[in-house]
DNA sequence: ATGACTGCAAACTCTTTGCACAACA
DNA sequence: TGTTGTGCAAAGAGTTTGCAGTCAT
């Protein structure tokens, strides 16, 4: 039991590819990145200031961004821009879409089809002949959620 | 040839509409209409005031972007989310997706399979099986212009 | 010690709001 | 004439930038 790695510290595996890059090890990075496994959640920039608040009060803004910035790159989070309002940051890496309520602005994530995926992979398919190099699709269905649909 | 209406004009299509709903008609939701009418291209607020103020020297900002939400609720145009930028107004009202250029923001359109297009409509019928009276979805692809991709 | 990273403040872009005047019906 | 729509100015949300000081290496 001594070399148990079943469960890895989600730490370690951090400072480990942030090494590797000759970046640096900082609080925020550690704390952010943390939270995005906490929460395995889509989180606004203000959100994880606001949380990250509680263990680090002089945390800024700016540092927030850049540090999601740098994770996007890393591949810890996706940027998803759904609706209006402020951009998400997706801790979920995998194959997956977004929905947003035209009325609250609510994002929920949502599962697409095997067909799905391949109509998509299709269609990217079919952009790189045009000429576009694509790398991502991204689907967001809007309409009402059930609470405002409730209330509505 | 005294009841020509194999081309209606335009402007009296409109009119009819703001009529039927007891609206004014106005010059700058006429002007705005023929801009869009003569592009038939996704465009943002700001590209609309700089277009109709060559006919409309006062037209203010905040005007456009009434105008360009009551389009939308009357059906004219559909707003589009691509990218970090401005918000896109398309005039082009069938369903149709967009690509969009991670270096430059430029924004494509692109017509989707009819694979596409029905795993999009089960989707949408997936979602409201989970609450969610989805009414509209979006597919966006990220990716490099041809231009840009030329460029690096 | 050195340079990357942070925090602060301020700027910036896009969009919305409040209010008085203009103009459509 | 009575509103509806417009223009102006200003506010607001979200994000980025510049710079001085701090801290990881």
């Amino acid at each position: 039991m001594s070399t148990a790695v079943h469960r890895p510290d989600p730490d370690a595996e951090l400072i480990g590819v942030l090494r590797g890059r000759s970046l640096r090890v900082t609080s925020p990075r550690l704390v952010i990145h943390r939270l995005l496994r906490d929460r395995d959640r889509h989180v606004t920039a203000d959100e994880v200031r606001d949380a990250v608040a509680e263990t680090l009060p002089g945390i800024s803004l700016p540092t927030v961004y850049a540090t999601l910035e740098l994770f996007e790159e890393l591949g810890i989070v996706r940027r998803v821009q759904a609706g209006g309002g402020a951009v998400r940051y997706d801790p979920r890496i995998d194959t997956h879409h977004h929905t947003v309520c035209r009325s609250c602005g609510r994002v929920e994530d949502f599962d697409g089809s095997d067909a799905l995926q391949t109509a998509l992979m299709d269609a990217e398919a079919g952009a790189r002949r045009d000429g576009f190099a694509a790398d991502g699709a991204a689907v967001v269905l809007s309409g009402l959620c059930a609470d405002c649909r409730a209330a509505s």
